[in-house]
DNA sequence: GATCGCTTCCAAAGCGCTTTGAAGCTATCA
DNA sequence: TGATAGCTTCAAAGCGCTTTGGAAGCGATC
């Protein structure tokens, strides 16, 4: 069932049935439904590559997946996909995803190349990504999840992890705790740079020298959590409070925590980032976890919609979206255990 | 750049270089030749919106991203869509990834409806999977990677899961073990629910009745592997071997292994699934662990493979593959400690 | 009755590629 | 010399959609 097809059992011109069916005004609201009555009835699904082939657009959005960094990122970028396909399907926008083999310019030329993808998002980028130049090089649109240091006008969206952390680490401290210990990503990604920055800064606002030994970095999993957490708790005297940049390493602290004999939200304070992963949900943990919220997912939708703002033209370097990150106390943190 | 501008700088016809960049035989090798150098000179790249529109082909695969389901499949998937990419980036196939909202189905009616995809790729079945039936009637080729029981003929990959955790199982009664515990995926899946089998019918070859207590299962995490070897070796008598249906879980039970005194290989021993993670060899753990061992990703790239086939005509009754599943006995597994 | 302005619809020209059917050319053979 | 065959090349017809540039129909206006 093609459009011609449609057009002849309708007594009409593909033209306005293409038009009826895409939405344009110059068709009569008789017409209109008339035609979507009976592309429902024949189940007409417009051929995508003829479409395609005609506005010019590839209908695709390229990602890259890297399997083999680690497989720390997973879980939030499976939560990221979700929310950005959400959003491109109602636009009947594709997800091109490309794994990287050896060398991961290389995902990106092979999408750029015979316009495969309108489009291209980066995730995680380190401090200084290289890839930021390489794509404006290629004339590929695309858009920072997260950010880079680079002269090149870029599209980015960003939640403030280092306000985020800022506001953890301040929160910890008015509440007496001064032996906070950090657990936290690679500060090689701007985002865990960034929350280190936050949590630093809090620090020494209040004069307090940040301690190396009290700031861990690592994959982003339940078991890097609970090493370190182990670690922390082994130190004497230990930290009070502990800043977590994820849940799933706030898993492992909180197993690290428990077979230490302690109690958390009386023994030691933790506050973790919570990407608001569906099946981990913090209000249900025991006791309820404190967080640092930002959906994840959110960010994903939302970058599906500045992605089709930019296909319709709005300039790349006008998109910069920096998000504010909620604190959310719950019962995991209190005030810092008499001395 | 276009075919026709690339045509007349050559003084050819679109056809001749069509043929030429095709690898078609109606071309002499002199003008080949020609026509692939001027290619690489202009940097000309087929449209590939063009192609697809012109050969009736979607030129992708669609793949089914399950982010709210666990995140158990993750570093597993990610994996498999390695080897899949590998393999269809030389074909110059796509992957489309297709994140799951409510309802998983109608991902797959969106995929089907307008040839967006060639074929559609199903990962870690249940034991009955209604996807099958489903996108048998919607006349979309797809191939299985596991099994699952249905009346419809389809093509399918999967590894011997069974015959593995058989042979897992008869080599540590070999060593005298008795007391063998099994930490498994969920049982629904296919592939959890053969290793089940397999492992049961070692013990019962041997007059062991399997017992429910040395039976555990959950997410294929760190976490869980922890839990539950944890339970386990607070039995008494405990086990004194433990199959793992995953190198996660593995170093999850590891940990637990330490963190109650004993030491691998000695006092308890251990097989786990080694589903091959460039990140996590079982060579370079101390000490080494003996495994059953597959790579995910070459299966991954042996389906993307089939799918080519399929798509050329290969009629996907006729795909069976079953594959045998190497036992690697390394440091991890050691005769039975005498009582 | 002619003109204008709207609304509603259409024929036809692409989009950039593949592929069919045919033709030009050279070499071979009777 | 003409016919046959084999090798190269080409013009043109799609693939199924969008979109341009009109045109038809119709009531209102002059």
């Amino acid at each position: 069932m093609k459009l011609k097809d449609l057009a002849d059992k309708l007594g009409l011109s593909q033209t306005t049935v293409s038009r009826a069916l895409n939405g344009y005004p110059e068709v009569s609201e008789a017409t209109r439904e008339r035609v979507l009555d009976a592309a429902r009835r024949f189940h007409y699904r417009p051929n995508v590559s003829a479409r395609r082939l005609a506005t010019g657009r590839a209908g695709a959005i390229g990602a890259v997946l890297h399997s083999n960094r680690s497989l720390l990122l997973d879980p939030h970028y499976a939560e990221f996909l979700a929310g950005l396909g959400d959003r491109l399907a109602d636009d009947d926008i594709d997800i091109v995803l490309s794994p990287v083999r050896s060398d991961e310019l290389a995902n990106y030329r092979r999408m750029a190349s015979g316009s495969r993808v309108d489009a291209i998002i980066l995730s995680s980028p380190p401090v200084e990504d290289d890839r930021v130049r390489f794509l404006a090089e290629l004339g590929m649109p695309f858009i920072l999840h997260g950010r880079t240091v680079s002269r090149i006008p870029h599209a980015w969206l960003d939640i403030d992890n280092e306000g985020a952390f800022h506001h953890a680490t301040k929160h910890l401290l008015d509440l007496g705790h001064t032996r906070i210990a950090l657990i936290n990503a690679d500060t090689r990604f701007t985002y865990a740079s960034d929350r280190d920055k936050g949590y630093r800064k809090a620090l020494s606002e209040r004069g307090i020298a940040p301690d190396p030994k009290w700031i861990a970095t690592g994959w982003m999993t339940d078991e890097v959590g609970f090493r370190c957490a182990e670690r922390f708790l082994s130190e004497r005297p230990r930290p009070t409070a502990l800043i977590v940049s994820s849940m799933m390493m706030a898993l492992g602290a909180f197993r690290a925590i428990r077979s230490a004999g302690l109690e958390l939200g009386r023994d030691i304070s933790m506050i973790a980032h919570d990407d608001v992963f569906p099946f981990l949900n913090p209000d249900r943990m025991v006791p309820t976890m404190s967080t640092t919220r930002s959906s994840i997912r959110a960010a994903g939708t939302r970058i599906a919609e500045l992605a089709i703002e930019m296909l319709n033209g709005r300039p790349a370097e006008s998109i910069h979206e920096l998000w504010p990150v909620d604190l959310v106390i719950r019962a995991s943190t209190g005030p810092a255990p008499a001395a």
